[in-house]
DNA sequence: CTTCTTTTGTAAACTAGCCGACAAACCATT
DNA sequence: AATGGTTTGTCGGCTAGTTTACAAAAGAAG
């Protein structure tokens, strides 16, 4: 029964397609599995031994403390996504932490070293996790090069756009997001300060761009965005 | 003779060292090799086949092109540095090249294709390059944080100790770095524009931090830059 | 409904760093 | 040593975006 559970967890990812039921089953290497709801903490980094997590249900954002004492978003989440020690190696002078963003998550999460272990044994999960961390890093390197050559304007559009894509409901050019951020998350992610974010998105709703409030975004219409 | 060469080439790179010197060789996998000199541009993205590039001697920029037409370096590499399709998947869109920074540089390249074949029969070799590619995301991550919350000139500092750890010549705390960057080089690297490094280097060298000229830079003590 | 907290709206003062422009210094080549 | 190209130095003017500060609005909790 559970171990079924464990199953249908994995498998639902695009990383475990490949692998078989009885690979999985086999392996067993769901160690960890936790439900939590919103404004909880989820420490990751630097606690016990390194795990990696997939993200079940729900939306969370990985935030980081500077020396300053500053909080930094540097990832939002969703739903199938995996966090933790991705490149496999842990490393403590990172000081990052999840934020439960949306009413209810679920996360399950296994030992660095059985996925290790998982890996050296199918060379095509492999190389498809390869592949996975390299589009990660690719999704960083534009969300850099947005941030050195584009104004906050632009950056606020494509991440909207962005987010719609990801997430939204299309009915034709018409998208609505469910709105789990709150303007300062927005602000922190295209990088900028909460009042021009807050600047920024009303001229977007003057223009009749967007419709935003606290629960959606609608874009009117993506392309004219 | 020349597979021997071959062999030495790839053994030099840690991620190789794991192989025996039959396994290179079997797999016989470098089918590129060429020298280069100072300004010269080599194309590796978009152009025929998809390859991996080891640089094996001297320095490049990799450089990106907007539809602005204005360059951004993504990256400066050193000797025994991989570039190209590093995450195992070709992609058109990015428009990117490597422009020769040394008098004189070698590389050499292989396949993607070949050279998934030897991770799908190493796999060991497999994690340790995802382990190499998740550093070079670690790397990426933590140039992004800098951006966001530090100033241009924390930036450079930060920079030129990090340039004189991996390259620099220590005698105690005075590093020594050959300088093959112009100052607009560096600019672009800590993002920011040419005036205003010209700005900060000049600064530190006045407050006798730095010493700065375009064969080399001389940081009189590190701890205190 | 009242109170408290979080989120959003707005305005004014300020500033880091950009941009344009030009001169001086340096380097390579003939 | 003359020429031409590239790199470095320097100066104001300018603007995007920050910071500080306060008020209104919206939720959450009793």
């Amino acid at each position: 029964m559970y171990d079924e559970l464990k199953y249908w967890y994995l498998r639902d990812h695009k990383l475990f397609w490949t692998l078989s039921m009885s690979q999985i089953k086999q392996l067993c290497i769901i160690t960890g599995f936790k439900k939590a709801k919103k404004g909880d903490i989820i420490y990751f980094s630097s606690s016990d031994v390194p795990r990696i997590y997939l993200l079940k249900k729900g939306n969370i954002k990985i935030v980081s403390i500077d020396e300053g004492g500053n909080e930094t978003i540097k990832e939002i989440l969703q739903k199938g996504d995996l966090f933790g020690e991705l490149s496999l190696e842990a490393d403590e002078n990172v000081n990052e932490y999840a934020k439960v963003l949306t009413s209810e998550v679920s996360i399950c999460s296994f030992l660095l070293s059985d996925f290790e272990d998982l890996l050296v044994r199918n060379p095509t999960l492999a190389l498809s996790y390869t592949k996975f961390v390299g589009l990660k890093m690719k999704r960083f390197k534009n969300n850099y090069s947005n941030l050195v050559s584009k104004d906050a304007k632009s950056r606020l559009v494509s991440f909207l756009k962005d987010w719609a894509t990801r997430e939204g409901t299309f009915e034709g050019n018409k998208v609505t997001i469910e709105n789990y951020l709150t303007q300062n998350d927005i602000a922190q992610i295209i990088c900028t300060s909460r009042q021009t974010a807050t600047l920024l998105l009303n001229e977007l709703e003057e223009k009749n761009l967007i419709y935003y409030n606290r629960k959606e975004i609608i874009i009117d219409d993506i392309n004219k965005l």
